[in-house]
RNA sequence: GGCUACGUAGCUCAGUUGGUUAGAGCGCGGCACUCAUAAUGCCGAUGUCGCUAGUUCGAAUCUAGCCGUAGCCA
């Protein structure tokens, strides 16, 4: 048997082994909407092909090894371990409610992942891909530790902008290496590093030129994606530096004590350790799930990758690299999809529009994003937009008003008139017939990912039952004398039109389409229950499957979000697949380093009074707010201030403090806040309020 | 800076190999209906297809340059 080629048509009625993964996310910081188009649109995929009935098998993994993580453990006082401990729970809370449904969730720091991961380098050494070099690298002498380019900063060579990390500078995007930088400073100690040699292993990319080049070209790639890989090999592939020095959060590598797998190597690995971690489970065993028929060299079953543009270059080519060289199957497809922008701009957390995954669940439903996005996506890498009026309009209109009103409209007469049960023959067959043709090409769009051409046509046929319903006018015929069997027929034929709908929503709508499978009194639908109608079938009375989406939810959200902005925590973006970002440090230096040198006048500009705190109080609806009113000696101001968490109003009451008295008003939901206490600490609990010594005023200023 | 993409109505997007008057949804204006979560149906208005030049009988579609946006540069 051979794989389909990825993109054709299902139409092949045999059961296909499937093999999904997304790509796995960082350890270090919290989902955020911007993550979940990748595992929306992967869960529908999983979701669409499980529905189809092959055999399919969704996996993903945090993601957590590397210098960032090390780092922000040490700045917590905790091990790596139980950071990512932590991070796992709330990545796999997250995903839960968003009714992302992995088969399994598991992590690269994991006993499988170090077997495959060390099974991998091996097989590859062994046959000489790998080779060693000395390599000169920034290192911190007080730390003792080398220093990833992300972790320097410094001055740009070229436009002399100050605090420009050490690969690039942001002002003028110029790229240097790290050596090139002036004034150089380590961020995780603020020392001059200094250069020194270490020895590297190098994974010879280059030797597998010809296969990749093969590989690009079987149609397992978007053709922008290859496309830039063609760019790719005609730069000449180079060598990948695959190993670190310790202190390194990772796996030791076997036959180099001291020198560990760089993130990146065991990263994507992780996919095969997921599975694995499955096939070895008592569900995995009870399904008979084998890891060689899936991974094996000459395996049958597709293997398909879903990951962000960002990411394109370790998965389309050091990845297949990899596993020819280790004796296993290269991947079926590799689909890279776009980013998030919120209204028509990159996510920005002063805008409030830096939403985490969980701030969104606590102010709206998933089943509206999930959606949104299919309703957006496409198979192409380019960018997708939420707009928050579009998100609300689309929704409402779609879901509500067309969808669901469907059986809203009709269940009420066969419950209140006919005990709630639905007529032996449909009046209308042909008009059935007409939906479950165009099932066909709703299920090519899902397997081609042009999932916003399926949500198109399923909303044309629901257009068209509200036409059915509007043109039949049961509400006419439900006052006429003897037209009883004429008025449950039409009610009939509304709701498995509505079914016909729900049913192909329902790897978009998973909950809704759970809640409509209650309300119709049937088993879990499959795509092939949907060539027969549902006749003479008692349902349950209509309850409202979804509501509306309203605009204060919406709103609300976007302020939480600017919320979290104003608690000064530690949360830091995580980047998809263990990019090397500063995350934390060792102390509070690291984890937030001592900005840009000012001038004497800038800081002027601040102006800075002792404060008495004459009123404390909660803010409802907040949870990280207090309203504080401060007497400043002959004005008071009202400010809140983020730190809820972290003191009793009661407490603060009659306090002085240090405030900031001419920072620019500021509105927020709960009113304008005229100016900012200040505070140190990581956030949450651990915040700390100034005070002066005995003896300060109301009004003084502090300079 | 180099490369790869993208740029179509107020908004969000379709537009298959170049071929008549460029489409949809939302929004907007009007009418109808009242079963339904102010939901639904019918009718209508709305565009120099980023800009410039070229190829062609004919360009939203092909080519080049420019402008804007995103990502990558291991």
């Amino acid at each position: 048997m051979t794989a389909p080629k990825p993109g054709s048509p299902a139409t092949t009625a045999a059961r296909r082994d499937i093999l999904i993964t997304s790509a796995l996310p960082y350890a270090n910081g919290p989902i955020h909407i911007g993550h979940l188009v990748e595992y929306i649109q992967t869960d529908i995929w999983a979701r669409f092909q499980k529905l189809r009935g092959h055999n399919c098998c969704y996996v993903c993994a945090d993601d957590a090894h590397g210098t960032p993580i090390m780092l922000k453990a040490r700045a917590e006082g905790i091990t790596p371990e139980a950071l990512i401990a932590r991070v796992a729970e709330e990545h796999k809370a997250d995903f839960a409610d968003f009714r992302v449904g992995f088969d399994n969730y598991h992590s690269t720091h994991s006993d499988e992942n170090r077997y495959c991961a060390t099974l991998i380098y091996e097989r590859n050494r062994d046959k000489g891909h790998v080779t060693a070099r000395t390599i000169e690298q920034a290192y911190d002498p007080v730390e003792q530790m080398f220093l990833p380019d992300r972790f320097i900063k410094g001055e740009c060579p070229k436009c002399g902008a100050p605090d420009q990390y050490g690969d690039n500078c942001e002002v003028c995007g110029a790229s240097y290496s790290p050596a090139e930088l002036k004034n150089p400073r380590s961020v995780v100690s603020g020392a001059v590093p200094e250069q020194r040699e270490s020895e590297h292993l190098f994974f010879r990319l280059a030797d597998f030129e010809p296969m990749l080049r093969d590989w690009t070209r079987g149609g397992g790639l978007q053709e922008q994606v290859a496309n830039k890989l063609d760019e790719w090999f005609d730069a000449g592939l180079k060598e990948w530096d695959i190993s670190r020095d310790a202190p390194y959060f990772g796996f030791e590598i076997p036959d180099h004590p001291g020198k560990f797998f760089y993130v990146w190597l065991d990263a994507p690995i992780g996919y095969m350790a997921s599975f694995k971690h499955l096939c070895e489970s008592e569900r995995g065993r009870a399904a008979g799930l084998d890891f060689d028929a899936f991974w094996g060299k000459d395996s049958a079953a597709e293997l398909y990758h879903f990951i962000g543009k960002d990411i394109i270059y370790f998965h389309a080519l050091f990845w297949p690299a990899m596993l020819y060289g280790a004796d296993f199957r290269t991947p079926t497809a590799i689909f890279a999809h776009g980013f998030l922008t919120v209204d028509g701009q990159k996510m920005s957390k002063s805008r409030g529009t830096f939403i985490k995954a969980r701030t969104y669940l606590d102010h709206l439903n998933p089943e509206y994003l999930r959606y949104y996005f299919a309703a957006k996506l496409g198979p192409s890498v380019d960018d997708i937009d939420l707009s928050l009026d579009d998100f609300q309009a689309r929704v409402n209109a779609d879901l509500v008003g067309k969808v669901v009103n469907i059986a809203s409209r009709t269940a009420g007469f066969v419950t209140k008139r006919f005990d709630g049960r639905l007529a032996s023959s449909l009046p209308e067959p042909g008009l059935f017939e007409e939906f479950t043709a165009g099932g066909q090409a709703i299920a090519d769009a899902y397997e081609r990912r042009e999932y916003s051409r399926a949500v198109r046509e399923i909303m044309a046929l629901a257009d068209r039952a509200n036409q059915y319903i509007d043109e039949q006018a049961p509400w006419v015929v439900a006052k006429q004398e003897g037209q009883e069997e004429r008025l449950q027929g039409i009610c009939t034929q509304g709701l498995n039109l509505f079914r016909l709908l729900i049913g192909w929503l329902k790897p978009i709508l998973p909950g809704t389409a759970e809640a409509a499978e209650q309300f119709l009194k049937i088993p879990s639908l499959t795509w092939a229950d949907l060539s027969a109608p549902l006749l003479g079938h008692e349902i349950a009375k209509f309850k409202p499957l979804m509501t509306r989406v309203e605009p204060q939810q919406v709103q609300a959200m976007l302020e939480a979000s600017k919320e979290d902005l104003m608690a000064p925590t530690s949360a830091q973006q995580s980047g998809q697949g263990g990019s090397e970002q500063p995350a934390g440090g060792a102390g509070h230096l690291a984890r937030d380093p001592i900005a840009g040198t000012i001038d004497f006048d800038t800081f002027a500009k601040v102006d800075l009074r002792i404060a008495r705190i004459a009123k404390a109080a909660r803010v409802e609806g907040a949870d990280k707010l207090l309203q504080l009113t401060l007497d400043l000696g002959g004005e008071t101001r009202n400010v809140f201030a983020g730190i809820s968490k972290a003191y009793d109003p009661a407490d603060l009451e009659g306090r002085l403090t240090v405030m900031v008295a001419n920072l620019a008003p500021r509105k927020m939901r709960f009113g304008v806040s005229e100016g900012m206490v200040l505070a140190a600490g990581p956030g949450g609990k651990d915040l700390f309020i100034l005070s002066p010594d005995t003896g300060a005023e109301p009004g003084m200023k502090v300079k």
